[in-house]
DNA sequence: CCTTTTTCTTAACCTAGGTTATTTTTTCCC
DNA sequence: GGGAAAAAATAACCTAGGTTAAGAAAAAGG
């Protein structure tokens, strides 16, 4: 069980000593994910954020035509969660799937409202992490309100490199905001 | 200066001492805006967070063409800042203007940091408040990706009853990301 | 290694929303 | 209250990106 990476996310921001350290690893429980298998489905409610420390997962939402909408991509080292129904404990409405074969860690909201009480720096971990995620949302939003389609591509090739090379097309031409076919059209004329 | 305002919006997530509200209202300084001064400007580091207590804020981007992108409003009990620049404390991206008299009370990087120190209820605090904003910034984000300017213009109006009436309609189609033209168009046609 | 499923590409046609320009209406502020 | 500035409306034309459909290529998974 590779904990390493998670104690090493934590360590950027708060330091622990050893016996917490072990409390918390003590909270994470592993979970393997088969390729397409589903971490959160629309309607449920999200018990838990995992942390990816193998593989990679994906969020989507589907609108009324039946299309998908990917929110965000989590490669190893990155949390993940329905944000909206983690916090409010309430049926949420995205998807999180394994893109391939992944290995997660998830923490209970229970054990989290624990952690908080019981080592307050959590508090101050989990409030960083949710500052730095709502900036990228913000700019990903100012992006979407302003940048082309091509535009927009060359900022998520700048940000995730090594996913542009591992993930299918589709997923990234939906991440962007676009579709497959206008995704393919797009890249003949770079 | 109207501080009741701020102890009931932090009163809604953790609860203060009277020592503790104290303190937090001496460290937060008031400032009056006219109608078009700026708070924040392109390439300002942003050292202080905001509380609007009366009037109405809003942040935006200018991109390379000239044209404005509205990110927020911030009519009385929201708290706003340029994010980014707020928390890395670099140069800063966004505007944020007055758009009609406004009252303020303002937050240093450096008094919140002191605050997240001396009372850690505080560290909890700004952590709800952002994982709000989040979770909101996420929707907004995915409602962009797919629905219509239609459509979104409705969520719009639920969200904020109250600017619909009393905002210039070119800033509410910049928010729901068409132009005054095209917003103008689709009023028709209701 | 072979079958099934998924992904990618191409192309013709379509539309939501943008652009430019001009006029009318409203609001600001002295 | 009146002149200037800002906001709103209208209309003709334009384009980034969507839709539909169908075939080609690539992976997945036994």
């Amino acid at each position: 069980m590779n904990t390493d990476l998670v104690l090493k996310n934590i360590a950027k921001h708060i330091q622990l000593t050893p016996t917490e350290q072990a409390h918390f690893v003590y909270l994470m429980k592993p979970r393997s994910l088969k390729r397409k298998e589903m971490l959160l489905q629309e309607g449920e409610v999200s018990r838990h954020s995992a942390f990816v420390t193998k593989g990679c997962l994906r969020s989507y939402t589907l609108d009324k035509n039946g299309y998908e909408h990917v929110l965000a991509f989590a490669p190893p080292d990155w949390w993940i969660a329905d944000m909206y129904s983690f916090i409010s404990q309430k049926p949420g409405t995205l998807y999180i799937e394994a893109m391939e074969p992944t290995e997660v860690l998830m923490l209970s909201k229970a054990d989290q409202q624990q952690l908080y009480a019981d080592i307050p720096k959590f508090e101050r971990f989990f409030r960083i992490i949710v500052e730095n995620a709502f900036v990228s949302s913000q700019q990903r939003l100012l992006d979407n309100l302003s940048l082309t389609a091509q535009e927009r591509f060359r900022i998520f090739c700048q940000k995730y490199p090594s996913l542009v090379t591992t993930l299918p097309r589709k997923q990234i031409a939906s991440y962007i905001g676009v579709t497959p076919e206008f995704f393919s059209k797009m890249m003949k004329t770079v």
